[in-house]
DNA sequence: ACTTTCGCTTCATCTTAATCAATTAAAGTA
DNA sequence: TACTTTAATTGATTAAGATGAAGCGAAAGT
């Protein structure tokens, strides 16, 4: 992680950055964040492995994204308008989470615009990953969307289930297995 | 516009703005931005109404997002990566823009940090949509879509037709004229 | 070693929306 | 006005994926 962060922040930088947070360790299954709950807080995945989870009325799962290592985790929208999370931040591995209360990180962004230039990059980057879901959603059917999921997160499928890719493909597993069975013949 | 404006930023920024940019004439059908080709400007919608426009492989259309005067219009993703685009920003009345290039904007958020939050905020905003809208796409069906989004867009279903909604349900015309029927008895 | 559980697959049927085609309604144009 | 074009609706059929139920193999627990 340290290797990382040397990537995005000067060493002073880097320091301010560890000064304000705690790490924090997850087991799999555990959340990060809850749904219905307003999150005020921001995680740095050390380790292991998360997905965003909606779930609606009828109980049904849907995962909305996966975050491997060396990432944020965090339900900005909700944060920064103060609102109720729609989704669930649960650690599908064991994992481990540097975490930065919301209250923290804002006195942090006020401190130096450096940090506004960091939050506006990250944002970006997660404004073009957003664009890239909604454009596949809209676009693609799933069989396409199965075959760009695993081109972008390759061995991943090791890692979870196929409940949980068909989740965030927005299928059924049984139409996943079908999926998989056509693509292998 | 410059009433809108007046909102989100002090007189001396507002001249600022205003001073980089042009303001451009587009008439219904015309496009802002072109899909395939580098974006390198970005628009404030004065007067009009716009939609994104994905056109896939078979020539099927999808609208990713309509926009309201007093919005901006930006291929953001691509814009900022210097890649091409993979919407039109296509004009769907007769519309007036204030249009900057992404040479000059540049410039203008060197130039001060208050443009730096003042980007940050749009970027932000953007991104809440976004998310909304990928929930929608990934828990939704198509009926609740639509009742949605005449809650969101009330009055639109006046200035577009119906091939323009459905593309942006994500379902054809015809589908959309048997859920109108539905809702209707 | 036995058995329970879990993850994945398979089958039959059902639902939703797509597709293809035809018809009606509306809006513009000569 | 009649004529032309475009938009919206309706119907019949097809396809994609959902649903409910059952089977199976590998891993984990006792």
């Amino acid at each position: 992680m340290i290797d990382y962060l040397t990537q995005l922040m000067p060493p002073d930088k880097m320091e301010e950055f560890l000064k304000i947070g705690t790490y924090k360790t997850l087991v799999k299954g555990e959340n990060y964040i809850r749904a219905d709950e307003v999150p005020r807080k921001i995680g740095f995945v050390k380790s292991g492995l998360f997905r965003y989870l909606y779930l609606n009325n009828e109980g049904n799962e849907f995962t909305k994204g996966i975050i491997l290592e060396n990432n944020f985790i965090v339900s900005y929208s909700a944060m920064i308008s103060e609102s109720p999370s729609y989704f669930f931040i649960e650690a599908l591995e064991d994992s481990e989470v540097y975490s930065i209360s919301y209250h923290r990180w804002n006195e942090l962004i006020k401190s130096d615009p450096f940090w506004v230039v960091f939050l506006l990059k990250f944002v970006e980057k997660g404004f073009m990953v957003k664009e890239k879901r909604e454009r596949e959603l809209l676009l693609l059917d799933a069989e396409t969307r199965y075959l760009n999921f695993i081109h972008d997160y390759p061995s991943i499928e090791n890692r979870v289930n196929q409940l949980i890719i068909a989740s965030y493909l927005g299928i059924r597993p049984e139409s996943l297995s079908r999926i998989r069975k056509k693509i292998r013949s």
